[in-house]
DNA sequence: CGCGAGATTGATGGTAATCAACGAACGTGG
DNA sequence: CCACGTTCGTTGATTACCATCAATCTCGCG
């Protein structure tokens, strides 16, 4: 591992309070992996054996059932993903895989549920981490059961634009159809919902998607800090 | 409160495992409140200054947005709720009121903060706890996004049925339309959905449902215990 | 240049929300 | 005890939203 991924995951919430030893030992334990793209790194299903960190890439979390699939979320670096299962030791909920070629830390999961007892700065850090988790998660519910597909669109845009610096340039990390797919909608739906938003200021060139009049778009997003901010 | 209140708290798992000084601090730091029916007992947006456990009663958890509600989750004795806007100090996410004459413990939030750095059988309680409720949540996503209101609603039934000891009889301990608002749908379609589900073995007696043909509901239903299952 | 994957567009059907009316159940007050 | 009113649930009609199927288009790449 380079020393600057090394400390780019010290600096992470989840590890930032640890002792330095506990941190050792969980890195110590874990295993770098390199992965092309499009690979599948867990499956749902099977026990949680590790937790992951995507040092590098980019990797999608999905879910299957009643015959169709869906995304969940999207995981940049520095992210970590599945610890509510590591820490429960029960099975994976969501399914992994690579979007790009990506580099994953994996941690045993054994490890991990140690240093929870050992160290209390890191069980804080979990604490805190889940919390954040469960938020996150609640909040993805109300997303989907109070809005429809253009306003999930139109909120999307908005917190992805300032993500991105708030510079009204939106540059789609990922296929259309990962995001249609996030926003809990078909492609051809994502597509029309595109179409709709031409009449509040957002231009698609390719990959790349321009906010021409955020006030526009705000007012038929209705952000709602209790919905789409990350805090 | 009465002793055997105070025994149901305590077996918990949030609290079973603490120490007798934490628990003891915890309950007497908090205030037992009864109230009617119909009472909102937290709003979302308000900062989250107690833990709240339902002793007795049935409250409803809710949440608003673009201009709709919907329900989250019901919480049945002996059931804790917000613990992780409490962890992290944050504002609640969503709304509570009572469904019933209710009875419920008010633990002030710096208090569990507090007994969380000082009891580590807690702390890996809550821990315990708040990955519970993530991946509770996570599946609730996938309920909403990858099933149809009837199948969101075959799967409550068998689920709600199990809970009541499997009698193939299921007593609805609220309004239906707090139902199709948990389930994401409106009263209407909710009926509609009942009707429906008449051809699979299910037969409406008012707050009563008689389930005459299990197997059969569980085809339609495709129960999944990655979306399903309390565990 | 031609291929293929992804994206778009169009046509259609299904699922769900909305609006409106009606009916059943319950509680209250006469 | 009954009449009334309110609330909840159901049913019907209509509209909006979304999924599906099919065809075409775009663009990167061999």
């Amino acid at each position: 591992m380079r020393p600057e991924d090394a400390a780019a995951i010290r600096d992470l919430p989840l590890f930032s309070d640890a002792q330095e030893e506990t941190f050792g030992d969980l890195v110590r334990a874990g295993f770098l992996q390199r992965f092309p793209p499009g690979v599948v790194l867990i499956n749902e299903r099977d026990p949680a054996d590790f937790l992951h960190v995507v040092v590098e890439g980019l990797v999608e979390m999905f879910a299957t059932g009643s015959g169709r699939d869906t995304t969940i979320s999207i995981v940049r670096p520095v992210g970590t993903f599945i610890l509510a299962a590591v820490l429960n030791d029960q099975v994976y909920l969501q399914s992994a895989r690579t979007l790009e070629k990506s580099q994953v830390l994996m941690i045993p999961a054994e490890r991990v549920r140690v240093a929870l007892g050992t160290d209390p700065a890191f069980a804080r850090a979990v604490v805190t981490e889940l919390a954040r988790g469960y938020r996150r998660a609640i909040k993805e519910v109300k997303n989907q059961k109070l809005r429809t597909g253009a306003e999930r669109l139109s909120n999307w845009l908005l917190k992805e634009d300032v993500a991105q610096g708030a510079s009204g340039v939106v540059n789609l990390g990922f296929e259309k159809r990962v995001l249609s797919s996030l926003l809990g909608m078909t492609p051809e739906n994502l597509s029309r919902a595109f179409s709709t938003l031409r009449e509040h200021g957002v231009t698609i060139h390719g990959a790349q998607m321009r906010l021409t009049d955020r006030q526009a778009l705000a007012r038929l997003a209705q952000p709602d800090p209790l919905i789409d901010s990350d805090e």
